[in-house]
DNA sequence: GCCATTTGACCCAG
DNA sequence: CTGGGTCAAATGGC
């Protein structure tokens, strides 16, 4: 049990460590290119980012070789204890989960590298924009557990409240796409110093992703859904939501916060992807 | 034909 | 009882 997740716990450590190196070597390329645009350093960024893998890595090597077991929380078992075996016939028989690892950024775009797919919407009381729930696409290959929800802000800026729920557990996330994601990263952010803001910068349209894959196309499709603007209209087509997220970035500040907010200074400093794997609620209420 | 999204119904927690 | 979260049939796109 615990082996399995101190193993989980090696496995993830390894994935960070491959995307600090990957990191570290492109560090080097564009350093030799020196800031292609006069953008804002990308340096200082690339820095930051290996800061927050190092970090992570460094956390997670203490729970792992402490009695901590941080990362994978999520195999506890849902619900059982025989309460209730399930009818199946009826529709919408589930048990609603309780504030696990819950996250929450501010984003100008739901991008987040993760392939997600919309199992939900609904109108929110005090919102006039829907409130829409995704679920990590593997969920039925890998069993990842991983859901957000995404609902639009609606102080006129395009910016998107997203709650990230569970973590992936999913293998196809590998350091890889953790990397593009990074690209995707820096083109619409620029990470400051507050351990918990992020703020939009510039977007390079000569760094656009460069993500062939499969899984990465889909992704922007999958995430897209529809975050209506009330009045407007019939809900907006994601993908025109993603264009005006990363094509066209709208100024201001996003953040984020953890429900957890001692972890969540130490671990989230640099960057909201990472987010599902650095806010751990074990690694605070583990003991 | 397959897969993702939409949408109304269903269920649970507060 | 109500609002919010999830399910699953229907629908649409590729």
């Amino acid at each position: 049990m615990i082996s399995e997740m101190e193993q989980n716990n090696k496995r993830l450590i390894e994935t960070l460590i491959r995307g600090r190196d990957s990191t570290t070597r492109l560090q080097d390329l564009l350093c030799r290119k020196e800031n292609l645009n006069g953008l804002v350093s990308v340096e200082d960024l690339l820095t930051e980012i290996l800061g927050s893998f190092s970090s992570g890595i460094s956390m997670l090597n203490s729970s792992v070789s402490g009695e901590n077991h941080g990362f994978p929380v999520e195999n506890m078992p849902e619900v059982y204890s025989g309460k209730k075996p399930a009818v199946k016939e009826r529709r919408g028989c589930y048990k609603r989960r309780r504030t696990i690892d819950t996250s929450v950024i501010t984003s100008a775009t739901i991008e987040d590298g993760f392939a997600w797919r919309k199992y939900g919407q609904k109108e929110i009381l005090n919102s006039k924009s829907p409130r829409c729930y995704f679920r990590c696409t593997h969920k039925h290959v890998h069993g990842c557990k991983a859901q957000k929800q995404v609902q639009k802000l609606e102080d006129g800026s395009n910016m998107y409240h997203i709650t990230y729920l569970g973590k992936h557990t999913c293998p196809s996330i590998t350091h890889h796409e953790v990397v593009l994601n990074f690209q995707d990263f820096k083109n619409t952010y620029h990470v400051s110093n507050s351990p918990s803001t992020i703020t939009n910068a510039h977007i390079d349209p000569s760094v656009k992703q460069e993500v062939d894959s499969k899984d990465q196309s889909t992704d922007v499709s999958d995430i897209v859904s529809s975050a209506n603007d009330e009045n407007t209209s019939p809900p907006l087509r994601w993908d025109e939501i993603l264009g005006a997220g990363l094509g066209s970035c709208h100024e201001g500040a996003s953040y984020m916060r953890f429900d957890h907010e001692d972890s969540c200074a130490s671990t989230s400093s640099h960057g909201y992807m990472y987010m599902d794997y650095l806010n751990n609620d074990d690694l605070l209420s583990g003991g």
